[in-house]
DNA sequence: ACATATGATTGAAA
DNA sequence: TTTCAATCATATGT
């Protein structure tokens, strides 16, 4: 601690105010004036508070109880508190109100928002759900990799939980010391209420950038945890057959408009167990893969074409062609603008060969 | 091991 | 807003 340097200061300080020197002084001896003997009693004190430290501990605490009954005390209090006031108002204004950091709402928001710092289970969870949902897929593995994500994250949450507590016990221990010190030592050194109050606004400071540290290494596990469970990307799942064999069955009974309707969507979506945003992603890719390659996906678009036609004719022989619900109008159709786009961009890949090779064959 | 297929994501464009 | 185009990251086939 630094209250040794400080009183030396501080008597220094009186020492030039209004008294010279006090070792030369120590060493003139008696002068025998009244003047003298008081000069001889601020001497006896200082030389008490400078060996103060050279003492034992009972020894220090009998002294300091003398100093403090010392009927030279409170003047010289009072002198030390007018310095005091002068030097630490010429301190102060250079650190005061600090703004909210902004790094730290940023992280405390995040924080928030994954439910680790928030309600025991609240947003968090539903966040967690959400994205499962969106990341599709009604399977029994998803829901027990969510499982595994929400463990994880709780053990987070435990760890981050108790580290706060334990920072936030520590900083109080710590500031109750320091006060307690402080307002103990005002006895005997001029310390103002303020002065206190700066000193644990300093102590919570270097707490709280200890916390910031607790909070940013929280945020990137959470990241971390995040990455490895719920982006989608990094545990794909293909499709089962049956839900490709229908996606590729609408897609190539709709080639000359493969853009299907929200309702559409919707239906292919249930038939397939996949999300309407699965079924969104599947065309988007599928327009894109058969544009880019007309060529590659000939035989596909033939091999549905032809059960689509053969669908067809079991379902006229049966006498039911009237009502049935998609209208295979196949590639034949020259006037699609899609198509017309496609076979372009196919040709701009250079796949002309191929988009020849092919044929455009399409059963009736 | 490697290449290819495939579902998801992202940012620009319409 | 949806779609396109490029890209990522994994799955699957050889």
């Amino acid at each position: 601690m630094d209250e040794q340097p400080r009183l030396m200061h501080s008597h220094t300080g009186v020492g030039m105010a209004g008294h010279p020197g006090l070792p030369q002084h120590m060493q003139e001896g008696t002068g025998g004036t009244d003047g003298d003997g008081r000069k001889q009693d601020i001497g006896d004190i200082l030389q008490q508070i400078m060996t103060i430290t050279d003492q034992s501990l009972d020894e220090a605490q009998a002294r300091k109880h003398a100093l403090n009954c010392h009927r030279m005390k409170p003047a010289l209090f009072n002198v030390l508190c007018e310095i005091k006031e002068k030097t630490v108002l010429s301190i102060r204004g250079a650190q005061e109100e600090e703004p909210p950091d902004p790094q730290l709402m940023r992280l405390d928001n995040m924080l928030l928002a994954e439910g680790v710092s928030g309600p025991e289970k609240g947003g968090g969870s539903a966040a967690a759900a959400a994205a499962a949902a969106a990341s599709g897929g009604a399977g029994a593995d998803n829901s027990a990799e969510h499982s595994d994500y929400r463990a994880k994250l709780s053990q987070i949450r435990q760890i981050y939980h108790t580290e706060l507590e334990k920072y936030e016990q520590a900083c109080n221990e710590f500031t109750t010391h320091v006060m307690n010190l402080l307002r103990e030592q005002s006895r005997t050194r001029p310390i103002s209420p303020k002065e206190i109050e700066r000193m644990v606004s300093i102590i919570h400071r270097k707490f709280s950038s200890i916390q910031m540290q607790l909070k940013q290494s929280t945020c990137e596990a959470v990241m971390i945890l995040r990455s490895r469970f719920l982006d989608a990307r990094r545990k794909r799942r293909n499709f089962n057959k049956q839900a490709t064999e229908i996606l590729n069955e609408y897609f190539y009974s709709h080639l000359s408009n493969p853009y299907p309707s929200e309702e559409a969507k919707e239906e292919l979506a249930k038939k397939c167990a996949i999300t309407v945003a699965q079924v969104s992603n599947w065309f988007g890719n599928k327009r894109i893969r058969y544009k880019k390659n007309i060529g590659k996906f000939q035989e596909e678009a033939n091999m549905y074409a032809a059960r689509t036609a053969v669908n067809a004719a079991n379902a006229s022989s049966h006498g039911s062609q009237a009502n049935s619900p998609s209208t295979p109008n196949s590639a034949g159709e020259t006037g699609s603008p899609w198509l017309c786009s496609a076979i372009r961009t196919c040709l701009s890949q250079g796949n002309a060969p191929l988009l020849y090779s092919s044929g455009f064959t399409f059963p009736p």
